[in-house]
DNA sequence: GATGAATGAGTCTTCATTCAT
DNA sequence: GATGAATGAAGACTCATTCAT
């Protein structure tokens, strides 16, 4: 029985390998449920074994990301707080894992660095951005305690967008470019943020 | 001859409308040719009278945002120069008209806030993006220089991106929260340009 | 009105040059009315004026290879009667017009070199079909008076098809390959009709 | 899974007897891919599950008949060789295959009978008309030693023309006209061949 | 007579999903 | 659990033909 399952998880995270590698190649829309099926090695009536749809497997997979991020966070802080750290690095600290996943994971942009979803996508992405969203909250807010929920939030938000925006550009730059656009990255945060920054002066 | 002339400018201008309306109701990709043509009151065939393609429909209605942003853009400057105002207030120009033309046509987005685009589409709406991005680019060297062509498009095109970014929470939010997320997005803007703008001391 | 006509008669020349041409580029089923009528620098309304539908056109194409190859025909006999002729130079005359009129003409192949037309197609062009038939087994009794009619256009039919089924070849061979296809098709016909051709021994 | 390829392949078998069906009727090019698919009993979508597109259809079915052709002239030719038979049963035993195949199943006239086929079943059908052209210039080389290589394909291709050419009415006659014409076949190839085979004297 | 927009059924093909084995 | 055939509703696009001007 748990021979079972484990092979169900292997099942699984191979389709998931499979979706995330299709959407990189030619997006969500594109990446029919039969090809993912395919490239997993398995038929599509298997697929439907693990995955009642193909937004869930979008689902499955932004939680998977949201798992990855997780970890990748706390390995960042795992030395240092959110509060000692100046602003500047804190960005770093914060972008750099999600730079690195990305980069890695290039269909992951088909879930995180899109901005005009069919619904359904948008849907079952939800929680992977409010995952992030809420997480750079959390840090503006215990930075910064006079701001309100809502404001740390907006504030999140805003600069999750500006991530998502670039995240395009950087994953398709060439090396040398790429360090260039994440510089930019860098200092369009801290130039948004630095004002609302209670530990930046 | 004219007459017929005019009532195929209008139809062609019918089937813009109604693709755009669509577009922001759900998305280019789920936007069927069929569809448009109902929705603007004509049969499928009529559509590939005037359009080879999905495709150029999208192409032309990029070409109508350009014409659109382009008088706008003259419109806000036709006072003052570009080089004689502050940083905030040539944000504010600049800005201020592309977010009243994607609130007031929402499906702009589709062609203009979307980030992963099906190829076809990119291809379509690269002289929109590089319109925009020329005309910001533009501004950004006259008033700084010493600006390289390069730097001056790298900034420009971040500035962009982060716009687009914005563009869909901007038209998805309620009036009141729109201003906010409009001061935020300039806010924003002033950050990342303040310190590469020589007219910004 | 006899200038109205006049230039009627004109535009469905070149109505039929335009299909004639196409059909040799493109065959019968993939060349459209539309294309027609642009190819002959009308609208596609201004067609039907003429040929109520698409089989007309084949119709009246046919008929004006009817004509053609009466004339041809009759040319070719104008200095020998029909009897006098050794076989082979028969055949050679008979076939000789045909011939030169594909080659000048392969949209004529469409019309006339097709085995297996769309019901319509071959209705339309029976009567081309019957009229070369016709025409060979007149000859053939001619010649040899002991024939039944229906001997005759039998051995008319079989003659005429053999003669259409190289056609094609002929009409696409190089000029040199040309004659040599041509060599054999009247070597065919002499050896299928010598035997049944009482001015043959 | 042997169970499963036997269902599938005789779901291709019953495709293509559809298809051949269908062929027979209307020809290829009004042949519709949802009627083939209803007159075979599946869906449209089946049907493509099996075939990738229209062409590959008439491609399966042209080897269909390759096969069925390859085994008949094994057949007919059993008992005795081909340099031994005078050329007028020589005649026969390689016609009569053909032609009782054709008869058998009339929609291979789409294929096989047909002279002006569209570019993408020409293509589709190559394969056939080489292997039936290659397999008659073989035997009249076999017999005629002093024949070039080019000679023996040049008439054997001239020969598969007056058989494809007859072929139609052939298939379409009655029982009583069809004898006829078959020996009208046979004497037209007999008199085309005989100065040219070596064993004819 | 001419124009060209309009029609709408029909074509090939795709794809998320289901189901018998 | 797995398989892969089966489904059928779309989708983009075409084309012979009609009709208002």
């Amino acid at each position: 029985m748990v021979r079972r399952q484990a092979r169900g998880q292997q099942r699984i995270a191979e389709i998931l390998d499979a979706a995330l590698a299709l959407f990189a190649e030619v997006g969500y829309a594109a990446a029919s449920t039969n090809a993912i099926a395919a490239r997993a090695g398995i038929s599509p009536g298997s697929l439907y074994q693990f995955f009642r749809n193909k937004e869930e497997i979008a689902q499955a997979l932004s939680e998977r990301l949201v798992d990855a991020l997780r970890t990748a966070h706390a390995d960042a802080f795992a030395d240092r707080d959110v509060v000692e750290l100046p602003l500047a690095e804190l960005v770093e600290r914060m972008t750099d894992p999600l730079i690195g996943f990305n980069v890695a994971n290039p269909g992951a942009k088909a879930l995180f660095g899109n901005t005009d979803m069919p619904a359904a996508l948008a849907a079952a992405t939800r929680p992977l951005h409010e995952a992030v969203t809420g997480r750079v909250a959390a840090v503006l807010a215990a930075r910064s305690p006079q701001l309100s929920d809502a404001e740390a939030v907006r504030y999140a938000t805003v600069a999750v967008h500006i991530v998502r925006a670039l995240m395009g550009p950087i994953v398709a730059a060439s090396e040398g470019e790429r360090e260039v656009l994440i510089g930019e990255l860098r200092r369009a945060l801290v130039g948004y943020l630095a004002p609302i920054d209670a530990l930046s002066v």
